[in-house]
RNA sequence: AGCGGUAUCGUCUAGUGGUUAGGACGGGAGAUUCUCAUUCUCCAAACAGGGGUUCAAUUCCCCUUACCGCCGCCA
């Protein structure tokens, strides 16, 4: 009984060693980038997949380039696209903290191990000494590595730098820890999505893991806390497959079990440089702000190395999720078209309702008052105009005509209302709408039969039309005519009718 | 410079040792409509180049080229 309850346990234990637990790890200098979101989608789409965890971690050493405003700006960019995760820094979980300035007091203990162990080393290299270095490097066109220089430092010497008021930093031995692990100095790992990926590791400089203030630098946080949280499945950008090599001999060199790794392809811009501000949006919020929605944003970027089994590009995350296999995704880069993503917003906007359709479109109608209308009139106003737009932010332009007494002309309505076929159509439609019943039913059968009217005299319905559009909403192109008449009212529609006939002497 | 990665229509991609190389966006043409748009139909558009391996290569291997990334006491 007690040994199968033993067993039972044992079984959970390697269960929970095989969770998968995965995490997406911002640090807050900035906005959340899109690139950012693409990551942490396919981390939050393979944690649903194998009904792991998606954890929540930000990366904050760098306390100059800090601030709460983006660390407000990642959680809310990350809600917004439904990324929710299962541990994170305001949820608090089982492995906290989850803010990595928080964590400061963990790592010398590790730094210390390392040192103990012989698998890093103290540094008294100032900062002028490396920069020689680095210089001297460069124009003999070799690569620069650290020299070790400081690597068998003896405690005299030691001690005596420490007398000069050196502060040192603490290094990793790279060829130490390799020598230990590995036969060769080529480090090898099998990449989720890009394969086995290598490296010779005798052509990296020992880098610093503990900087002289006492701060830990990124590539050793990340694997105490990747190895504390108990992360089994590390997805980021390929940017970051040079630091796979280094982090993973730390995890060895501390005798932790070495997460799997996964490099997705970068998203770069139409011009193939990196996505940036003059390329036009660059955060999720500034997106949401310009009125993608998130959904739309979402099924884009998941589409951007990923492809659905079925062919159906409009997905939901939950479909996507079901139907995610990490090592499927594309492993090259990927470039951010506006255009299909602005053909998917729109199509999201169509499958927004309409009372859905009323609430999120009034942020961008701020400049007009909504009061002119009534409920009935602004859903039907919502109705007939929002199958054109692109982004939320289009109406703003397609709707000035239904706020207002008069109306603004532009320069091609200007031409048409000038014409002289234009100035009769008017005058003909003061005559006999004066006699209308004005409901958009009615409307809908008189201006038939206007249409018809003028189509005996040989005028085409489309100019017929186009001098009352341009009378009534100032412009040639807009939403059915009749619905705009039917909102407005018979007396707007008149005044303006009126104001564009000319007066005759 | 070194190291690593990637290469199918303009873009995102599917796909296979033998296919008319498929789809989506965008583009073009047409239909519908009071306009714009929507919707619908149709069309054009790709295996980077060179060597191998093979009866057969877009697919496997090598080289070249191009592009991307990394070489911080940034993350």
């Amino acid at each position: 009984m007690i040994r199968l309850l033993v067993r039972n346990i044992k079984e959970i234990e390697v269960l929970k060693m095989n969770e998968v637990r995965v995490r997406i790890a911002p640090s807050p200098s900035g906005n959340l980038h899109i690139g950012t979101a693409r990551t942490a989608l396919f981390n939050y789409l393979f944690a649903k997949k194998n009904n792991g965890k998606f954890i929540l971690r930000i990366e904050d050493t760098d306390a100059e380039r800090t601030s709460q405003a983006y660390i407000d700006n990642i959680f809310d960019s990350l809600k917004a696209l439904g990324l929710n995760w299962d541990e994170g820094p305001d949820i608090g979980g089982p492995y906290g903290p989850y803010t990595q300035s928080e964590r400061f007091d963990i790592y010398p203990k590790y730094v210390q191990e390392l040192l103990d162990k012989g698998f890093a080393y103290e540094c008294f290299c100032t900062p002028e000494e490396l920069e020689a270095e680095k210089k001297e490097a460069a124009e003999n066109k070799k690569p620069y590595v650290y020299t070790k220089k400081c690597e068998n430092l003896t405690e005299e010497e030691k001690a005596k730098l420490r007398a000069e008021g050196r502060k040192p930093a603490v290094r990793f031995n790279i060829s130490k820890a390799q020598k230990a692990f590995h036969d060769s100095t080529i480090l090898k790992f099998n990449d989720l999505v890009k394969g086995e990926l290598h490296m010779d590791t005798s052509l990296l400089g020992d880098f610093v893991i503990l900087k002289s203030n006492g701060t830990p630098t990124y590539n050793f946080a990340v694997v105490i806390d990747d190895m504390l949280m108990k992360i089994s499945h590390v997805i980021r950008g390929e940017d970051h497959i040079s630091n796979t090599f280094k982090q993973i001999l730390i995890f060895e060199a501390l005798g932790a079990e070495v997460p799997r790794f996964g490099h997705l392809g970068m998203i770069l811009a139409p011009d193939r440089s990196k996505l940036s501000k003059r390329h036009g949006a660059t955060a999720v919020s500034e997106f949401v702000e310009k009125g993608y929605l998130t959904d739309a944003l979402v099924n884009f970027v998941a589409l951007l190395g990923w492809s659905p089994s079925d062919g159906k590009e409009i997905k939901t995350i939950d479909e996507i999720a079901a139907d995610f296999r990490i090592n499927e995704i594309s492993s090259s880069n990927s470039i951010f078209e506006y255009d299909k993503l602005n053909w998917m917003n729109s199509h999201y906007i169509k499958m927004l309702s309409i009372p859905e359709l009323k609430e999120r479109l009034k942020p961008y109608l701020t400049k007009y008052d909504l009061s002119e209308l009534t409920d009935a009139q602004y859903t039907r106003m919502v109705e007939v105009t929002y199958e054109p737009l692109t982004l939320l932010s289009d109406i703003t332009d397609a709707v000035p005509y239904f706020f207002g007494e008069g109306v603004e002309i532009d320069e091609k309505a200007r031409e048409t209302l000038d014409s002289d076929v234009s100035q009769d159509v008017l005058k003909t439609f003061i005559e006999q709408a004066k006699d209308w019943d004005w409901t958009e039913e009615n409307l809908h059968e008189k201006l038939e039969q206007f249409r018809a009217f003028y189509k005996e005299k040989g005028i085409k319905p489309k100019v017929t039309m186009w001098a009352v559009r341009a009378a009534v909403t100032g412009r040639l192109c807009g939403a059915d005519m009749t619905a705009i008449l039917a909102i407005i009212g018979k007396d707007k529609t008149f005044n303006r009718v009126n104001s564009a006939i000319k007066q005759t002497v």
